[in-house]
DNA sequence: TTCAATGTTTAGAC
DNA sequence: GGTCTAAACATTGA
């Protein structure tokens, strides 16, 4: 589930909450993000990371559940607890960070247009939307947002990176920062899946993103294609499409999207 | 019973 | 080596 946003918003609503606050005596410096993983970073060195992969949670004082896998107590009483229905998510404690930091991309906010340009370069036949979504070549991306810049950059999800004219890697680099600055902004996207659409499945249920304050996100309402299949392109009108593309689904408007 | 799901990893094919 | 696909991880519920 939780995509760059999601953990950025995690990340700065926890950082004002628990930085000074120790778990078991050790004293929590700062925390950081790094692709898709949250580094909760302790003064003598050492690190506690997570990932939340599908249906990870991490909430400030909440209440625990069937799914709450792990609690942390802080020294002042508060504590941070861990949901995961799906049980991929995990958090180790580490020594250092830097060899898990080296194992991405650069990250998707930060990177710059030349840069951008070069590694796909790199990778000529790959298909655009998986690459955006791959972490080791790009950092923080997955299938929400990969969606929504392509919609947004009017690039087709199949297409392959050496076939891009400048002015689309151009759309694609300035879109990437927009869209995923715009969802942090709103805390991210809780959304309800397809299988769960037609049964009514409500967001609120367990499994579902949540901010660290145990709140919604509310960019799903600004999603333009993500889940949208069947409904009008919001620039054209054309019948929004979704197609696998390895074993991901990919939305986008067959006409502006080329 | 079967299906799909915001993520990642691995194995195998070409 | 590059690229693609399927399957695996565990769970849910109509």
């Amino acid at each position: 589930m939780p995509e760059l946003p999601e953990v950025e918003t995690i990340r700065r609503q926890l950082f004002k909450k628990i930085v000074g606050k120790k778990i078991d005596g050790q004293k929590i410096v700062s925390l950081r993000r790094r692709a898709k993983i949250l580094i909760i970073d302790f003064a003598d060195g050492s690190s506690l990371i997570f990932h939340l992969k599908l249906t990870g949670q991490l909430i400030f004082n909440g209440k625990p559940s069937k799914y709450t896998r792990k609690v942390f107590n802080f020294d002042d009483g508060s504590r941070l607890i861990f949901n995961d229905v799906r049980k991929f998510g995990w958090w180790k404690k580490v020594k250092e960070t830097k060899k898990i930091e080296k194992e991405f991309g650069p990250e998707a906010l930060e990177i710059d247009l030349k840069t951008f340009k070069t590694l796909l370069t790199k990778k000529p036949k790959a298909k655009i939307k998986p690459l955006l979504m791959d972490q080791k070549f790009i950092a923080g991306i997955g299938n929400i947002y990969s969606d929504e810049i392509l919609f947004a950059a009017k690039v087709h999800p199949l297409r392959q990176a050496k076939t891009l004219a400048d002015k689309e890697i151009q759309q694609i680099h300035q879109n990437i920062k927009k869209i995923l600055n715009k969802a942090i902004q709103y805390h991210g996207s809780s959304i309800t899946e397809r299988s769960e659409v037609k049964k009514r499945v409500k967001p609120s249920s367990p499994g579902h993103y949540l901010d660290a304050c145990g709140q919604k996100g509310e960019y799903a309402k600004y999603h333009k294609v993500y889940q949208k299949e069947g409904g009008k392109c919001l620039r054209c009108g054309t019948i929004i499409k979704r197609v696998k593309i390895g074993s991901r689904s990919a939305h986008f408007c067959p006409s502006c999207q080329k």
